[in-house]
RNA sequence: GCGCGGGUAGCCAAGCCAGGAAACGGCGCAGCGCUUAGGACGCUGUCCCGUAGGGGUCCGCCGGUUCAAAUCCGGUCCCGCGCACCA
C-alpha cells in the first residue's frame, strides 16, 4: 500500500470491535461526579447528514480529550423519536410509525458508530417507548398537582397541513409559516393543555446573566422571547354617549410620563367592549369584520362614540378601535400618544386626532425646556416634561414613578412576550396526555398506578389516529367509574426533550423518572452543543423544566446546561447543505472512501466549531494524505536506529514536542480543535523534518511520534489506536494519559519568537545588504547586565531609570554601553516587558541555529558575548541577538 | 424600529474581554529547492521605501482617553442574526 493512503476500513472496524470488547466508553453508576459532556440528540430522521457528523464529532473530542485528562466522562446519546415526520412516512410507506422509527435508529446507530463515537450504549434512551414517555405523564400530572398545568380555550395556532396545532415558538417569521413543513398557519379556538412557563418568566430572564458559558447570541435570543417590560397599568373610565357605563379598562404603558399627551384611547377589534360595539354599532362592524387588517402595516380604526377618561387629567378622550391594537399583548387596550409614539402619531395623523407635545429634549440648561414640534413626527426619547400640570419640570424617569404612584387605581406593572407553553398536539406520535375526559367529573388525571397510558396500534388515517382508536379511547372515569372517554391529543415532543438529560443519569430506572442522588451529583451537563436552531424553544423548556423539577422533585440544580456551544453549519460553496438543493455531502460516502478519521480530522480542523465552514474534497482528500504520511512516519520509526540525541536539533525537536502540547492542551479545553490540530500537524511536519534532515535520537523521536498520536487520539480515534498500539502502548489510547508538557505556552510562545525574529533578521541582512553567499553566520547573545538592566527597568517606577541602573556596580562598569542602554530603556520603558532568561535565550537559539545552516547554507555559530567582538555584540538586546554575516 | 454580533492586508480569518512589535494561521499569487510524498512536499516572499536587522503608512469612518489604541470610551456608516403595528 502507497503512503497515499490505508487501509482505513480494516483499521477502523478493528478497533471500533475492540472498544466494544472492552466497553471503553461505559459509564458505571458509581462514579462521581462524571464530566457531563452531551450533544443534542437526533430526530431519527433516517441517515445521519453532515451537520450531525460535526455536533457529534465536537462532543466525542471533547468526551475523548477529558477523559485523556484523566475525568470520568459522561456521553450519552438518544432518540427524539416522537415526531410527524415518522407518522407522514409511515403512511407513505404503508407501515407504521413505531417500525418506521426504530428503523431509522438502526441505521442512525450503525453510522454513529461507524463514525467512532465513543457513546456509552448502556445509556441509551428513545423517547417513543413508553418506558420514557411514561414519565412525560408522570411530570404532566405531577405539574397538574403543583397547579402548573391548566387546561383553557385558546386561540391557537394551527397548521391545516400538519393537521395540529403549534405553539408560537413553532410559528416562523412574519408570515407565520409552520417551523416544520412552511405552510402558513390558521388560527382555531380549541381546547388546549399548558404548561404554566410563564411562572418562570423572572426567573428565566434573570438567571440569562449567570449563564456566562453560553453565546451572547443565545441569551439574547432568549430575553427578547420572554419580553420582559416594566411599566404602568393605569384605569381609563369608558363611557358611552348615553352614560353607558362601560367600566374601567386598564391599559399597560412604558411611558407613564405621556399620560397629558394622552389624545386618543384604542382598544383591540376582539376586546370584549369593542364586541359588544359590533352588535350596536354598524360603523364598527364593517370595521372590525371587514376593514382591520392587523398583518397589514398600516394602523387602521374606526372612531366609537365612547370616551375614556384620563385617570391623570381627568380629561375625556375619544375611543377609536383599531386593528394594530393586539388583544394577547399588554391588556388589549391602549392610551395614544400620538406626539412620542411612531405608530400613534401615524394613526393619529390618519384619523385627524390632536397631536400634543408633552415631552421636551432635555438640553440640560435652566432656562426651561421648549416644547417640541411633533406636527411631523413624534419625539420618542425621554426627556423633560413639559404641558403636564403639577409634573412639569420633571424627567421622563421621575415622572414615571411619580404618576403611577399619586394616580388613583395605577399600578406599577411587569409585563412579558412569553405565553404559555401550549403542549397538545392532534397528532399520534407523540406521548398521550394522560386525562380522562368524564361527562360529570370533567378533565380527570390518569392516576399514577395506571401509567403509561399506551399509544394503541396506528391507524392510518387522515385526521387525529387516536380519534379513531376506538376501543383505546373509551373507558371508565377514574374517580367516578362511569364511562369516560381519553385525551385524544398528544404532547408536543419538545416535553419529551426537556428533560432527556435527566434520563441519561439513570435509564432504566423503574419508579422514578430519574434518580435523585446520583443525579444531583452528575448534573449539571457541562458541556452542551448543538444547533442554533434550538437557541428559544429547546433550551427554554429545558432550562423551565429544570426549574420546576428543582421546586417539586428535589433536583438540586436550577440550570440544566453550564456551557453551550451553538455549532456551525456545514456549508457547500457558502450555501447550506440542503435535500431540496440537492447540494449535500454524505457522510456515509466520505467514511466508505477516505474513513471516519479524515472525515472528524477534516471537520474539527476547518474553523472554530461555532463558525460555518465549507466542505471541500480537496479538502479532504489534503487530510486523508496528511493521515497517510502520518502512519508512514510512525511505521518506519527503528527504534534501534539513530543517533546518541547529543546534538541542537535534537533539543530543538525536544522544544517542540512540548510546545505542541502546552499549546494544544489550551486549545482543547477551550473547544478550538483547530488550533490544537494545527499544532498536532505541525508537529507532524517538524518530526518528519528530523527524520530526513538529521540522525533522529530514538527516545526523543518516540516522544515526538507518542505525544503526536495522543494530540491527535480525541480526533483520529482509530487511527490513533492503530498507532499507539504499533508505538508499544498498553491498553488504549483512548484510555491513555494526555501529555503534559515540561515549559509554560508563554515561555514556548517566547521562544518561538525568538527564533522567528532571529531568522527573519538574517534574512532582512542578507537581502538588505545584498549578501549573495553567506559564509558564516555568528548569532551573538546579548550579555548578561542587560538582561539584569532589563528586568529592573520592568519592575522599576522611579523617576530616572538611569541612575537607578548605575546604581548597580556590575552595569556602571559597563560605562558608556550602560548609559547608552539605558537611555533606550528608559525611551520606551513604558512598553518593556521580560524576555526569556538568557541562558534560555541561549539554548533555544543554539537549539535552531541548524534552521539557519539550512536556509542558507553557511555555518552558523551561537555564540556569548564575550566570546564576540564588542562592537557586534554592542547591537546586541534582550530577545534580540546580535548578528554577523561573513561573506 | 428595538436588541445582539460583526466590519482587520487580494480573499478567508486570529488578536479585542485583561492597551505595549506591520498584526497568528490558511487560500491565492511569485521565487527557490526536491536521485522525490510528484496535479504533491519543503523553504522563502507577498502595504511602501531602504546595499546590516532601518524608516514610513496601516485594523470601516470621525473624534476622545493614554507615554502608548486593532484593542478602552463616544459618535457615525455599512453587513449579518433575532424580535417586532409589543403599547
Amino acid at each position: 500500500m502507497s503512503d497515499e493512503s490505508y487501509d482505513h476500513a480494516a483499521i477502523e472496524t478493528r478497533w471500533q470491535e475492540a472498544w466494544d470488547d472492552a466497553a471503553v466508553y461505559r459509564t458505571p453508576d458509581d462514579v462521581e461526579d462524571p464530566t457531563y459532556v452531551l450533544g443534542m440528540y437526533p430526530y431519527p430522521s433516517g441517515k445521519l447528514h453532515m451537520g450531525h457528523v460535526r455536533n457529534y464529532t465536537i462532543t466525542d473530542a471533547y468526551a475523548r480529550y477529558r477523559r485523556m485528562q484523566g475525568d470520568d466522562v459522561l456521553h450519552p446519546m438518544g432518540w427524539d423519536a416522537f415526531g410527524l415526520p415518522a407518522e407522514n412516512a409511515a403512511k407513505e410507506r404503508d407501515t407504521n410509525p413505531r417500525d418506521w422509527t426504530f428503523d431509522c435508529i438502526d441505521t442512525m446507530k450503525g453510522q454513529m458508530k461507524s463514525m467512532g463515537f465513543g457513546y456509552d450504549w448502556e445509556r441509551e434512551i428513545a423517547t417513543c417507548t413508553p418506558d420514557y414517555y411514561k414519565w412525560n405523564q408522570w411530570f404532566f400530572t405531577r405539574f397538574y398537582e403543583e397547579g402548573l398545568v391548566e387546561r383553557r380555550d385558546a386561540d391557537v395556532n394551527w397548521c391545516p397541513s400538519c393537521e395540529t396545532v403549534l405553539a408560537d415558538e413553532q410559528v416562523e417569521g412574519e408570515e407565520e409559516l409552520c417551523w416544520r413543513c412552511d405552510n402558513p398557519v390558521e388560527q382555531r379556538e380549541l381546547d388546549q393543555w399548558f404548561l404554566q412557563i410563564t411562572d418562570y418568566s423572572d426567573e428565566l430572564v434573570d438567571y440569562i446573566d449567570e449563564l456566562e458559558g453560553w453565546p451572547d447570541s443565545v441569551r439574547q435570543m432568549q430575553r427578547n422571547w420572554i419580553g420582559r417590560q416594566y411599566g404602568t397599568r393605569l384605569p381609563f373610565d369608558v363611557t358611552g354617549p348615553d352614560g353607558h357605563d362601560h367600566g374601567t379598562v386598564e391599559a399597560f404603558t412604558t411611558r407613564a410620563d405621556t399620560v397629558y399627551g394622552a389624545t386618543f384611547f384604542a382598544l383591540a377589534p376582539d376586546h370584549p367592549i369593542t364586541e359588544e360595539l359590533v352588535a350596536e354599532d354598524d360603523d364598527v362592524h364593517e370595521f372590525v369584520h371587514h376593514e382591520a387588517d392587523p398583518d397589514g402595516d398600516e394602523p387602521n380604526g374606526v372612531e366609537t362614540d365612547l370616551t375614556a377618561t384620563n385617570p391623570v387629567t381627568g380629561e375625556e378622550i375619544p375611543v377609536y378601535v383599531a386593528d394594530f391594537v393586539l388583544s394577547d399583548v399588554g391588556t388589549g387596550a391602549l392610551m395614544g400618544v400620538p406626539g412620542h409614539d411612531d405608530r400613534d402619531h401615524e394613526f393619529a395623523s390618519k384619523m385627524g386626532v390632536d397631536i400634543a407635545p408633552v415631552v421636551a429634549p432635555d438640553t440640560g440648561e435652566d432656562d426651561g425646556p421648549e416644547a417640541p414640534d411633533v406636527s411631523e413626527s413624534a419625539f420618542t426619547d425621554d426627556g423633560v416634561l413639559v404641558n403636564s400640570g403639577e409634573y412639569s419640570g420633571l424627567d421622563s424617569e421621575s415622572a414615571r414613578e411619580a404618576i403611577t404612584a399619586d394616580t388613583a387605581g395605577a399600578e406599577e406593572a411587569t409585563q412579558y412576550r412569553l405565553r404559555d407553553w401550549g403542549i397538545s398536539r392532534q397528532r399520534y406520535w407523540g406521548t398521550p396526555i394522560p386525562v380522562i375526559h368524564c361527562d360529570d367529573c370533567g378533565p380527570v388525571m390518569v392516576p399514577e398506578e395506571d401509567l403509561p397510558v399506551e399509544l394503541p396500534e396506528f391507524i392510518n388515517t387522515t385526521g387525529n389516529p387516536l380519534d379513531e382508536a376506538e376501543e383505546w379511547k373509551q373507558t371508565t372515569c377514574p374517580d367516578c367509574g362511569a364511562d369516560a372517554v381519553r385525551e385524544t391529543d398528544t404532547m408536543d415532543t419538545f416535553v419529551d426533550s426537556s428533560w432527556y438529560f435527566l434520563r441519561y443519569v439513570s435509564p432504566d430506572l423503574p419508579d422514578a423518572p430519574f434518580d435523585p442522588a446520583r443525579t444531583n451529583d452528575w448534573m449539571p451537563v457541562d458541556q452542551y452543543v448543538g444547533g442554533i436552531e434550538h437557541a428559544v424553544m429547546h433550551l427554554l423548556y429545558s432550562r423551565f423544566f429544570t426549574k420546576a423539577l428543582a421546586d417539586y422533585e428535589g433536583l438540586e440544580h436550577r440550570e440544566p446546561f453550564t456551557n453551550l456551544l451553538a455549532q456551525g453549519m456545514v456549508q457547500l460553496e457558502g450555501e447550506a447543505m440542503s435535500k431540496s438543493k440537492g447540494n449535500t455531502v454524505s457522510p456515509q460516502r466520505i467514511v466508505e472512501e477516505y474513513g471516519a478519521d479524515t472525515a472528524r480530522l477534516f471537520m474539527m480542523q476547518a474553523a472554530q466549531p461555532e463558525r460555518d465552514f465549507d466542505w471541500t474534497e480537496e479538502g479532504v482528500r489534503s487530510t486523508y494524505r496528511f493521515l497517510g504520511r502520518l502512519k508512514d512516519l510512525v511505521q518506519s520509526f527503528d527504534p534501534d536506529a539513530g543517533g546518541s540525541g547529543d546534538d541542537p536539533i535534537t533539543d530543538y525537536v525536544a522544544d517542540e514536542i512540548d510546545a505542541s502540547v502546552a499549546v494544544a492542551t489550551e486549545e482543547y479545553d477551550d473547544l478550538t480543535f483547530n488550533v490544537a490540530l494545527r499544532e498536532a500537524q505541525e508537529l507532524v511536519g517538524t518530526l518528519r523534518q528530523y527524520r530526513d534532515y538529521a540522525d533522529p535520537h530514538p527516545e526523543t523521536f518516540e516522544r515526538g511520534l507518542a505525544v503526536a498520536v495522543r494530540l491527535l487520539a480525541p480526533v483520529t480515534p482509530h487511527l490513533a489506536e492503530e498507532l499507539y498500539d504499533e508505538l508499544g502502548g498498553d491498553g488504549f489510547v483512548a484510555e491513555a494519559e494526555w501529555p503534559s508538557a515540561d515549559v509554560d505556552r508563554e515561555t514556548a510562545e517566547k521562544r518561538r519568537q525568538l527564533v522567528e525574529n532571529t531568522r527573519e533578521d538574517v534574512r532582512q541582512i542578507v537581502e538588505v545588504a545584498g549578501i549573495e553567499n553567506p559564509e558564516r553566520i555568528d548569532i551573538v547573545v546579548t550579555p548578561e547586565w542587560k538582561f539584569d538592566a532589563l528586568g529592573i527597568a520592568v519592575e522599576s517606577d522611579a523617576d530616572n531609570l538611569i541612575s537607578e541602573l548605575m546604581g548597580e556596580s556590575h552595569i556602571r562598569e559597563q560605562g558608556d554601553a550602560a548609559a547608552s542602554y539605558g537611555q533606550d530603556l528608559q525611551a520606551e520603558r513604558e512598553a518593556l516587558s521580560m524576555t526569556l532568561a538568557p541562558e534560555d535565550e541561549y539554548e533555544s537559539l543554539v537549539a535552531a541555529a541548524w534552521l539557519v545552516e539550512r536556509e542558507f547554507d553557511a555555518s552558523a555559530r551561537v555564540v556569548r558575548a564575550d566570546e564576540a567582538d564588542d562592537d557586534v555584540a554592542n547591537t546586541a538586546e534582550p530577545g534580540r541577538p546580535a548578528i554577523d554575516i561573513v561573506e
